[in-house]
DNA sequence: CCAAAAGTGTTATGTCTACACCCATGA
DNA sequence: TCATGGGTGTAGACATAACACTTTTGG
């Protein structure tokens, strides 16, 4: 019968004759890569940590896996926990991180969720205000902002992963409110992809008769030099499905000799 | 200090009071789901369970992760061990599972790995027969082969990940062998999304001179009845980035009223 | 020379892009 | 009425799909 044997005991490095009888205890965690957008750009929610290892530097929120829950229900009590969102099914696994030695205390495999929120800022000021913060995620991945453990790397594959979805899914609809302009929508993909959209021809796109984008009526008040205001709509439920923007791949192609 | 405690000390759900100082032990795996081209349709290896639980049941190959590799290493010596193939780089992780009770001995968080290779056949051949075969992915999805653990979901979602990744990286090419003909590629993208693709469009798409595929020279041998001996080419550089070949999305657009 | 499959040409159709232009509004 | 951004029109570039047609081989 298969038993569990304290982590000390595989330790020193099993070569060869590795015994598949006994096998190594981890630790299992699920952390969680929030997303948001502020001021046109892409955010991330990070928290200073408050004890050893790495106490005092940033690090992306996440907490342990119990044995009596899923690990989507894991990282959904994690997100209710630190951030009191209970919004379902917007949080996405993405990827699993296991390397010897990424935890100094123990043997511990992350299983790493994307979450993206509109308007985190609140319940970051919620939380204690100085253990929480939103940051550019520019400066979490240019290294201006040093992270715990492996989380440069996770939020690094994060953002590779909503670059992907934002193409594939309806997930730049979580970015904005419950009703948004066009322009916010728009703000979404050129932040994320670090492009220019024509205006004109993003809102064709969106605005169809297929259900991407639905009119509210009402109007959104413009900023301080004025303009006129721009209409909100709601998400229809195309969105669902995929995006009806896709993301026109620089052309490596068509480089013949010359 | 935190510390490991054995499993039964957190078997019975701990709703509230939930202490982060101590935390369940888990077993991790890896497990591999192993895909191939055969006879123009998809198939997946399986093994033959030896042991209990699911004793004589078909499963996916895999097992445990040591302390002292990374996940990855964890997936390619295992792949290694069960199939004798030591290629680098074409295996992907795209899922963690980790529901409780998915195994009945203990608690148990998989990570789970995409392989795809060519000629998996004669590897079977090389591991003890009766223990493991290539079958087709229709008959282990649609439930006429009934697969131990949640290895039926871990299939479902790895062909679901192979059809996006067709389109968005170059995996088709690992479908054929070093030398393929224009219409074995074709049958890789055709089986796996279920489609008919145009041959004189296909070939237009991916025979260009940005470097999909590079012409060898020499031909292939024809089929039974006869026909004209196709090209022989090899993968180009462009795969490492993505596909020639776009999936067209089936017309949900364009449907008014009427 | 016939069947079969590879490979080419051609054209209609649709989609994307750039950019000129009009519109509605608050100050 | 002016500045500002929302919103519309349109023509060219480009990509796609359909299918008729030619070529090359083994029997």
């Amino acid at each position: 019968m298969v038993r569990v044997v304290p982590t000390k005991t595989a330790d020193p490095g099993v070569p060869a004759g590795y015994d598949p009888s006994r096998f190594p205890a981890f630790a299992v965690t699920v952390d969680m890569v929030i997303l948001t957008m502020s001021d046109s750009r892409l955010n991330v929610l990070l928290v200073r940590r408050g004890v050893a290892p790495f106490k005092g530097m940033w690090a992306i929120p996440g907490g342990f896996k119990r044995p009596t829950e899923t690990l989507d229900e894991a990282a959904k009590r994690e997100l209710a926990q630190e951030t009191g969102v209970d919004s379902t099914s917007l949080l996405t696994q993405f990827g699993a991180y296991g390397d010897p030695g990424r935890d100094p205390r123990m043997n511990v495999v992350t299983v790493a969720y994307l979450a993206v929120l509109r308007d985190v800022g609140a319940v970051v000021a919620g939380t204690d205000a100085a253990a929480a913060a939103l940051v550019p995620v520019s400066q979490a991945l240019n290294g201006k902002i040093e992270l715990a453990f492996d989380h440069a790397q996770i939020v690094r594959d994060a953002v590779e992963r909503v670059r992907y979805d934002l193409e594939l899914t309806g997930i730049a609809t979580a970015f904005v409110g419950p009703t948004f302009t066009i322009a916010e929508l728009r703000a979404v993909y050129e932040a994320v992809w670090g492009v220019h959209l024509d205006g004109a021809n993003f809102r064709r796109s969106v605005v169809t008769e297929d259900g991407w984008v639905i009119p509210t009526g009402r109007r959104a008040r413009p900023g301080a030099p004025g303009g006129k205001p721009a209409e909100l709509y709601r998400a229809g439920r195309m969105w669902k499905y995929s995006s009806p923007i896709r993301r026109s791949q620089p052309n490596e192609r068509g480089k013949g000799g010359s």
